[in-house]
RNA sequence: GCUGAUGUAGCUCAGAUGGUAGAGCACUUCCUUGGUAAGGAAGAGGUCACCGGUUCAAUCCCGGUCAUCAGCUCCA
């Protein structure tokens, strides 16, 4: 029979070869490691016999799917590690991720699994590794399989079963440890030798809080020492970045308990990092046609209720202010504000569209557990912006705020996926007639593909009003966040009774375009922090220049150096302490200022500064003129294409 | 909100079977005037997160609360 290679080579083999020998037949050095193999598509494992002629492909850890099989395979070796040191401990689910792997567990008696415990899990799995034994598939009749959990107990694993009611169920037995799985799994345990188990948290059966809280341990595993060893180092790098740690380093912002949890409180350089992000995005609102406006902290109750944000999102709002008869919401988002100023006037169709921006705070009573530094808080600014505007000029309108939107990630460089979020079925979740929803929906889309935007689609991702597409970026330990979105909404026009005469003189219901570029300014300067790792680019830097006397005898000159760097508008400090130049240049380094200018005799006497790039290190002896022309030039934003 | 971990000086962290604590850096003063990542000395600095309990005695043991971190659920 014919077997075809990803190469397009064709080979004739035997009929009921495996995958393993397969691998033999093209190199040792394959056959050592092979995880899995692709049969016309399909994925098995290696030791699963071939009857046809195929296509084939031979999975290594190199692959995506390689990566799949190997850390699905180790979680079921550390299940069975766990399963010999806790005997009737039950199961959930084991799934690879894209960093390693989990299983979800119940240790017996009510037990407790803390972070002490790995090491010993981990030893025993690197037995279990070294006894060599093979990943061995069974097939059962589905009475069978539940026969077999009823018989250990295992209700999760019985639960499981009634999703796969009638079908053969597949069993993966290695060792003294049979689990329920689909496959496909390595060909033994030993090729699984180096792994952490990385950490153990809490996490609700099958996802549903309402439900029991299993012990989910997390673990990575790879094929080669290097690999673990780089990963691990990754990670410290990762935790270096951490904008949590830089915040408090470069004193940019910080978060006590004596304000409030979630409510974080800009510090002078992380407020002006924070005001450059607002002028940039004011200068481009400007360009396009935006006006801005200014809106109070809270707004009457009914606002909310008219806009069904209360009570559809009580839970996470402060309770309401009251204020002599009349209840006030502390506002949990700007649009209703701005309806209001839409409102204030009658709007003909030349009016449109009318462009209201502001930089809004919100407040939003966001759970304990869910706070984390500057990307997930209680209190923060969106550079919001709606736009009313007619279905004509919707799909430009959309076009505009996506292309704005990009301009921000490409200024910085941010790596971003777009997500374009629709609706599900679920009943009660969503506001507003379904025609609208199709047409939002499809409308998004339109635009999306006539941009050549690379988009996926997540259904039950909208807004109760309507669709969006949000612009997603990763932390520095991977983390996906939204940040920037556009939303369509026909709902809230409708709500508000918003109405614009027409060129037929007739009333008719404009559309609101809901967009934030940044999203949050705090949510993207936790970002902002740990893309650039601190090392804020030029135009953004609260310090540009650090000014270094060697020693006090040039302290004049230095005074002469700084105030022409002021004068021109350049943000230096100078430090006049009676200090050696290497530590002030240490403390230069570590405060990432992105110049450094050491004055000596040397440089007094020529008329000159010595000038030392940050993490360039001593880039030479200039003209303070020359070097500020240079200034004026990294000053100015500059978009990576 | 739930699970696990953590909370000691401004920062980073030690610490003792229960007898009220230490280092480095930062800070203040003095000495030092030094050429591309930390010169030296002295001083000052703590309700050991908070509240209760056990105890002759609690920072340490127990209970609760708050906060932080990771994960789960949620996220206009």
């Amino acid at each position: 029979m014919k077997i075809t290679m990803p190469n397009g080579d064709i080979k004739e083999h035997a009929q009921g070869i495996n995958g393993l020998e397969i691998a033999k037949s093209i190199s040792e050095r394959l056959a050592r490691e092979a995880v899995g193999i692709i049969v016309n598509g399909n994925r098995q494992d290696l030791s699963t016999p071939i009857n046809t002629d195929a296509t084939i492909k031979i999975l290594t850890f190199d692959d995506e799917e390689g990566k799949d099989v190997f850390w699905h395979s180790s979680a079921h070796l550390m299940a069975a590690a766990i399963e010999k040191l806790y005997p009737g401990t039950k199961f959930g689910i084991g799934p690879s991720i894209e960093n390693g792997f989990y299983y979800d567990i119940e240790l017996p008696d009510e037990q407790k699994l803390g972070l002490e415990e790995l090491p010993k899990i981990e030893a025993k799995m690197k037995e279990l590794s070294e006894e060599k034994s093979d990943y061995n598939r069974i097939e059962l009749s589905w009475d069978e399989a539940v026969e077999h959990f009823k018989k250990i107990g295992d209700n999760y694993k019985l639960e499981l079963l009634e999703g796969l009611q009638g079908d053969e169920i597949s069993f993966y037995k290695q060792g003294d440890f049979v689990d329920l799985c689909r496959g496909t799994h390595l060909p033994n345990t030993s090729m699984i030798k180096y792994f952490k188990l990385t950490s153990v948290a809490g996490a609700y059966w099958r996802g549903d809080s309402s439900r029991n809280m299993m012990t989910r341990v997390y673990g990575i595993s790879f094929p080669k020492k290097k690999m673990l060893e780089d990963y691990l180092k990754m990670l410290e790098e990762a935790e270096k970045r951490d904008h949590k740690k830089l915040g408090k380093e470069l004193e940019l912002f910080m978060i006590t308990p004596a304000i409030g949890a979630g409510l974080p409180v800009w510090l002078p350089k992380g407020a002006f990092i924070r005001r450059k992000l607002e002028n940039f995005i004011k200068e481009e609102l400007l360009k396009r046609g935006y006006v801005e406006v200014i809106t109070p902290h809270i707004g009457n109750l009914d606002l909310y209720r008219t806009s069904g944000h209360y009570p559809y999102y009580s839970d996470s709002q402060y309770d309401p202010i009251k204020v002599e008869d009349e209840e006030y919401l502390l506002k949990p988002m700007n649009c209703p504000h701005h309806h209001q100023i839409y409102l204030s006037k009658p709007h003909s169709y030349r009016d449109l569209p009318l462009r209201l921006a502001e930089f809004g705070t919100v407040y939003r009573y966001e759970q304990s557990g869910e706070l984390s530094g500057l990307s997930r808080v209680r209190g923060f600014t969106q550079d919001d912006a709606h736009i009313y505007c007619t279905q004509g000029q919707l799909k430009d309108e959309i076009k505009s705020t996506v292309e704005l939107t990009q301009l921000v990630f490409k200024t910085f460089g941010m790596p971003v996926t777009t997500r374009l979020s629709f609706r599900d079925e679920e009943e009660g979740k969503y506001a507003g007639d379904m025609e609208k929803w199709e047409l939002a929906q499809k409308v998004l889309k339109e635009v999306a593909d006539e941009i050549n935007l690379d988009y996926t689609i997540a259904l039950g991702e909208a807004s109760f009003y309507g669709p969006k597409i949000d612009f997603i970026v990763r932390d520095a330990i991977g983390r996906k966040w939204q940040l920037g979105t556009v939303q369509v909404d026909y709902v809230m026009p409708e709500r508000f009774g918003l109405e614009y005469i027409g060129a037929d003189n007739q009333k008719h219901t404009p559309v609101i375009i809901h967009r934030a570029p940044f999203g949050s300014l705090e949510r993207f300067m936790s970002i902002l922090i740990e893309h650039y790792a601190g090392n804020f680019p030029f135009w953004i830097s609260p310090v540009q220049v650090s000014i270094l006397p060697i020693s006090d005898k040039q302290f004049e000159y230095a005074q002469k150096v700084y105030s022409r760097l002021t004068e021109r508008g350049f943000r230096a400090t100078i430090d006049l302490r009676s200090e050696k130049v290497n530590r002030k240049i240490a403390e230069s380094e570590q405060q990432k200022i992105p110049f450094a200018l050491i004055l000596g005799q040397k440089e007094e006497d020529e008329g000159t500064v010595s000038v030392r790039e940050h993490l360039k290190g001593n880039i030479g002896t200039h003209l303070l003129e020359e070097l500020m022309e240079r200034f004026d030039e990294l000053n100015k934003v500059v978009v990576k294409e």
